[in-house]
RNA sequence: UCCCUGGUAGCUCAACGGUAGAGCGGGUGGCUGUUAACCACUAGGUUAUUGGUUCGAAUCCAGUCCAGGGAGCCA
């Protein structure tokens, strides 16, 4: 006796094999000799149909009380199905009720909304939209390492907790074994010297200085992992832990950088598109009608590329009345950012080269010192995807960043010394996991992508 | 954090100053190789919360909490 997945029976299932399979309810249909159950393992967006004669034994207190949401075990034959939705049943021998399931099971045999569902993070996987998603999650995880692997690259696990409090981006979450009731205090500020680390430390933003560290000894290296920001955000964009990948390269420019960004994105909807076609048919449906056929052609197509300053010149040519007005400097804004991409390229569009003031300090210095080698991925609806750039190679040009940034020198002391010993031009970028997953299924809210999301006021489950 | 919209049965919604309703789900019974089956009956509600206006508030006003959409910050 085989114990199979419901996937592996439909899709290669041999008629009168014997099987043991077991699953969920999704919905039984009871008729006057026999009921028709239908589950679900979470392997396939499908249900499995499962016959149940009344004439198998504890018809009763097996299959009349396997409700939906019960779980189950069967034991019988595969079968060429009679009816029409489906090739292949399940003829039972036996069905074993593992779990009940009480008539207040939340999930019902319709729609519900995914705001509702985030109500019940712990039931909501359970759902053809979350099996889905989380399907996909998983393959899109996969193929990320997959695609660095096969591309010489070396998986970092950068630190989580950190006392770098590395390019000033967004408020941390502070880390402390302290007892916040009774805080040690030094000339009236909190002594973390007293701390755990001896030093104040919080949970990391990004992995990028640590993966630079990398970069320069294995060359071409990649961190994929949790990252936080405590910023008081609200949208359906942003989370407070989400995880991250960034990628870094020796030897490598901007030009070089993009390149491997442009490989990645393909190689990943590539990758999605052939292993997850079930699931990317239901995100076709539901969440947005042509997902398939648009990534069928992002695939093909070659991403634009474009100037801060082609940018600029591009929106204020546009005609357009833009909230936020266009003059070179700014910093592009949503609107700015969908137009390009959306109307001006009408594809993923890299937009280089920014003004040095909007850009962070380790982003290298062009020549005329107005603009920095940094590089954004514009893609339609959701704007920025990735952001990366390459990063300044030069001692002297990045202390002098440093200083004027206002940042301490003896901080990143051995940030700099990376340039000072054995010094080479590299880049890299990073690229939020769940709004690479949105812009795969066309889920449109971010808390739908993430297992459990985190987002201000909610951490529980 | 700011702007807008909303909170009514387990879920999705209606009623928009005058006795709170439907569909789905639940329960009971029936029917059927059924496809989120179908038919009949049935039980579910201090209308988020606090205060105000009014003879009378789910409905109008204000505060609070929560949610959704947009913006900012960003990935």
């Amino acid at each position: 006796m085989n114990k199979e997945c419901i996937r592996n029976i439909l899709s290669e299932g041999k008629v009168s094999s014997k099987i043991m399979i077991s699953g969920w309810v999704r919905t039984r249909r009871d008729s006057k000799d026999f009921s028709f159950i239908e589950i679900n393992d979470g392997s396939c967006l499908k249900n499995l149909q499962v016959i149940a004669d009344q004439d198998i034994p504890g018809y009763e207190e097996n299959v009349l009380q396997a409700n939906t949401g019960a779980s189950i075990e069967v034991i019988g034959e595969i079968c060429e199905s009679q009816g029409k939705g489906q090739k292949v049943e399940i003829k039972a021998k036996k069905i074993k009720l593992l779990g009940d399931c009480p008539a207040d099971y939340p999930l019902q045999k319709k729609r519900h909304t995914n705001e509702f569902l985030r109500t019940i993070s712990h039931l909501r996987p359970r759902t053809n939209t979350f099996g889905a998603a989380f399907r996909v999650r998983h393959a899109a995880s996969y193929a990320i390492h997959k695609f660095f692997n096969d591309n010489g690259f070396i998986n970092l696990h950068s630190p989580i907790i950190t006392a770098s409090d590395c390019e000033g981006a967004g408020q941390m979450f502070r880390v402390t074994a302290l007892d916040i009731e009774n805080l040690p205090k030094k000339e009236g500020k909190v002594d973390f010297s007293k701390d755990f680390f001896g030093e104040e430390t919080s949970l990391t933003v990004s992995g990028q200085l640590e993966a630079e560290i990398f970069a320069t000894a294995f060359s071409k290296v990649y961190t994929f992992g949790p990252t936080f920001r405590a910023e008081n955000s609200n949208t359906t964009r942003h989370l407070a832990e989400f995880w991250m990948i960034e990628p870094e390269m020796a030897f490598c420019d901007l030009s070089g950088n993009m390149d491997v960004a442009e490989k990645f994105i393909k190689y990943v909807i590539d990758y999605v598109l052939t292993n997850c076609a079930e699931d990317m048919d239901f995100f076709n449906k539901w969440y947005e009608k042509g997902i398939i056929q648009k990534l069928q052609s992002i695939r093909k197509a070659k991403f634009a590329r474009i100037t801060y300053k082609e940018a600029i010149e591009a929106l204020e040519k546009s005609g357009k009345d833009f909230e936020y007005p266009v003059s070179w400097g700014i910093d592009l804004q949503t609107e700015h950012e969908r137009y390009l991409t959306e109307e001006y390229a009408k594809k993923p569009v890299f937009v280089t080269n920014y003004p040095k003031e909007i850009k962070a300090f380790y982003m290298r210095l062009d020549e005329g010192e107005e603009t920095v080698s940094a590089m954004d991925l514009l893609v339609p609806r959701l704007g920025e995807i990735i952001g990366g750039s390459q990063r300044e190679e030069r001692e002297d040009v990045l202390r002098q960043r440093i200083i004027d940034n206002d940042l301490s020198e003896k901080d990143y002391a051995w940030y700099l010394e990376l340039r000072k010993y054995g010094s080479v031009p590299h880049a890299g970028f990073g690229l939020g996991f769940e709004r690479l997953i949105m812009y795969l299924t066309g889920v449109s809210n971010i808390r739908d992508v993430i297992p459990f999301p985190r987002t201000p006021g909610n951490a529980r489950i």
